[in-house]
DNA sequence: TAGTCTCTGTGAAACGAATCACAGCGTGAA
DNA sequence: TTCACGCTGTGATTCGTTTCACAGAGACTA
């Protein structure tokens, strides 16, 4: 019923709201928004619509308040809690993100199968072995998955996590992941996003500037 | 004329289709590569339509020849080569892809504007201070940039890059940036995306099994 | 040699999302 | 009080992508 698509940029005008506030601007037209989301405002009023919250003709929306509609809308449920598994480079990158982080999305635990790794708490979050994630999922209710391994253990990585509960994951993994109907999965694959701004790279970019 | 998306799903194909080959895999039918790369098999005909390859109704694709097609049509100009901005944890992650990488796709420069990491070799990627970014990036021919600095920073290092000649953009901060138009760019925000499943992880676990 | 089978390639249809375009409204000006 | 203005909310339209559905073709069987 609602749009993949409007959920993404929801989040999006839900920071712009937030760095607005900050800066002390209380009302902001649909096309003000747009211009700093990216998209259009068209857009930004049918996605706003999906909130149910309504702006007026003459100041706009109220920052706080569609701040607020946008976060009941997205929010609305639980805080879901998340686990992250694979502490690498890109795994510890996320949890540099917790500070700026929502609290309704907390990252509660963090799983490695090298035990230099675990055992200690990086930015606020425990680390695990990975032995225990079917444990510690179940005991910490948690509903949310980042898969940061490598691609060969990314698919009983989501097996074990689905097992356990989770009914979302984020797959960083270059690698198509199987999972129970009922789980949503949203698939980050940096390489290909790099090829595919390679590919057009090179189509803008014909052949003359090529010194040789 | 050719879809963002396809572009996309190739690059799919193309990793899918070196397993194989690495398998010893010498023909595939397209709901074998569809199964594996999550898709349908509509979709992988009419993808690899793009390209131009034809396969056999009977042995379906041969593997190799798909493999090679793909990357021709991926990779047809010369090689783009990639500056990184940005060695924190997320930009090491990127730097550690490398091995795998395309070597049409080299990784050639870093920067950074913590003198503790620059002037030395992560990776086989040498790392520069912010300030030769200009002079790096037009003396080297890079094309591509991968924008991987806090969100404050974001609009001034893209439009650096594309100053300094880069056509194509990936940009990890969380923020709308403005490039000009012949420039290509893609947002992959991490915070975003796990907004998203956040958001429908909610709607999938209804409050029932929360304890409380 | 004729028949059957299963796959590819692709026109056509279905679907979903973005955009257009305008009615309705509240405000400020005269 | 009346008018003009510029924005929002939203039905209608357009556009791009995905899916359907089937003709055509090569191999294998008998």
């Amino acid at each position: 019923m609602i749009s993949d698509k409007t959920v993404a940029r929801l989040s999006v005008y839900r920071r712009v709201l937030l760095d607005m506030q900050d800066a002390g601007q209380e009302h902001v037209f649909s096309h003000e928004l747009a211009a700093r989301s990216g998209c259009t405002a068209a857009q930004v009023r049918r996605d706003v619509m999906a909130t149910g919250y309504t702006g007026s003709p003459v100041r706009g929306y109220d920052v706080a308040a569609l701040a607020g509609s946008i976060n009941d809308f997205l929010f609305h449920s639980e805080a879901q809690k998340v686990a992250l598994v694979g502490i690498g480079n890109l795994g510890r990158a996320l949890m540099a993100f917790s500070p700026r982080r929502n609290p309704r999305i907390p990252l509660v635990a963090a799983f490695d199968n090298d035990a230099a790794k675990v055992n200690r708490v990086i930015h606020g979050c425990r680390c695990y072995p990975v032995q225990q994630l079917e444990e510690v999922v179940e005991s910490e209710g948690i509903r949310v998955g980042i898969i940061a391994v490598p691609s060969a253990a990314a698919q009983d990585t989501a097996r074990r996590l689905c097992r356990a509960g989770v009914v979302g994951l984020l797959n960083f993994a270059p690698t198509h992941v199987w999972v129970p109907p009922h789980v949503y999965i949203e698939n980050l694959d940096l390489s290909m996003a790099l090829e595919k701004v390679a590919f057009f790279a090179g189509l803008r970019a014909p052949q003359k500037e090529i010194s040789s």
